[in-house]
DNA sequence: TCAGAAAATTGACTTGAGTCAAACCGCAAG
DNA sequence: CTTGCGGTTTGACTCAAGTCAATTTTCTGA
């Protein structure tokens, strides 16, 4: 196995992460100036991946966590009849691959939604890639907890968010996600379609669509295909935190 | 702040993790000789906590985890409107409080499902703790990536699974866990209320209760308040993975 | 030992969201 | 420019699971 000091491949990114876009969204900058440079010499870059491209499978033996430089992907879990649920959407800086490193075997799939490119930081074991980095143990630890609050949201809404509120949770948290990328947080751009938006959501694809057609029609946002536009973004909290203030016991809170 | 090392209170523990009847549960048996004692020597005991006491709230500042000696415990996590999510059961062995360990506050809310018994292992920064005992890393680790795990899981269910499955999954899950503590894998005695399973399942507790007497009418369990009989296991796990041969396509697969 | 509260069950009824089916739109390949 | 296909929308209808309400059982504490 090769070691994370080693270059691999032509496509070995000296000095890359200096010149990285994403690189204050990307782990790399937890680094110090010598540190950083190890880290930058044991990323490699590899070859875009294009839409409906897997970066990685559960399953697959892991050698490397991924960190996504451009576009974006979707992870999601299979359960035995072939059934998945998608535990998440990334952007760049987000790492993927983190959920197996312990067990070095992927319990996810990692699948492109967009021509994308990630950064690959290879390693033989965890343990002697936190010994090689040991500024990159805080760094994953980091990850690791936030993946944990993030489904830690994600149970209470697919528990006990009706399915109006889960919509409005949707655009509110990617509308956050693009203003920290610079991008406007009014104007969206999905990448993903209503398929993968209802299987996250725990919705069926014509219940999203109606509810974004409804919150169209109240002039909340305004839908065109893939692009959403929101219009009130008070109204989409409004309905977000109180759901019309009825349906909020629907389901048992013990 | 105190250190690890030092006992703490008349009610430390020096020697009790040999005797613990919870040991080969606990994370107290990943250690060697050497630090063990270290850690048997850190780790104090608290009293007993009642019925619907909080063993730590979510908001509080994390000082100490807490490995689960005795009796049981739910975990959740509360949303803005006084609403919440039990994200967990616990038993003996089951470590607590792991979720806020790096941003030192806790996420959730441990409450006792019954008189329970819990070690506290405190320490004044998670490096710290890691530094004091080395060990501990990896178990945490462990700890961690299971529980990412069953958060995984527990997406799939709520995102996709109808309410008999989810109870049948229940109720598998129970079984499994207790036959681990060399308790009868058929014979379960519940400690939580219908509230509490159907708010993990993200159910109604009528619905909970429907199914329960359902699964009883057709000699699947036998029910009687909170002790359930597993009379026929197989059907269970039929109902678990096969849901009926229908329904299975009922949500959104991306 | 008894009263009141909490927990659990059951039935009747309602409804949010799913299913089925048809039509529509827009891009990409030929 | 046409055709096809994947993705999206819309309408009509169904049903699983929720709500409401009443009753029973069990627990708790004075």
């Amino acid at each position: 196995m090769e070691n994370p000091q080693n270059l691999r491949g032509l496509q070995s990114a000296t000095g890359a992460c200096k010149l990285c876009h994403a690189r204050d969204k990307c782990m790399s900058s937890l680094f110090g100036e010598h540190d950083y440079k190890l880290f930058d010499r044991a990323i490699a870059h590899r070859q875009p991946t294009e839409r409906r491209e897997l970066i990685y499978m559960a399953g697959d033996k892991l050698s490397s966590i991924f960190i996504l430089h451009s576009g974006s992907v979707k992870t999601y879990v299979e359960s035995v009849d072939g059934d998945h649920q998608i535990t998440g959407f990334h952007w760049p800086g987000d790492v993927l691959g983190i959920h197996g490193v312990q067990r070095q075997i992927h319990t996810d799939t990692a699948e492109a939604l967009e021509t994308s490119s990630v950064c690959e930081l290879r390693f033989d074991s965890f343990e002697n890639l936190l010994e090689a980095f040991p500024a990159l143990q805080k760094a994953i630890c980091t990850q690791v907890f936030r993946e944990l609050d993030e489904e830690q949201d994600m149970m209470m809404m697919l528990g006990k968010m009706s399915a109006e509120r889960r919509v409005a949770q949707f655009l509110l948290k990617i509308s956050e996600r693009m203003a920290l990328h610079g991008c406007s947080a009014y104007y969206l751009n999905l990448t993903m379609t209503r398929h993968d938006i209802a299987n996250y959501l725990g919705l069926a694809v014509e219940t999203v669509s109606r509810l974004l057609t409804r919150l169209q029609n109240v002039n909340i946002i305004e839908v065109n295909r893939r692009s959403i536009f929101i219009k009130d973004r008070q109204q989409l909290e409004h309905i977000f935190d109180n759901s019309d203030e009825n349906q909020d016991h629907s389901r048992e809170t013990g």
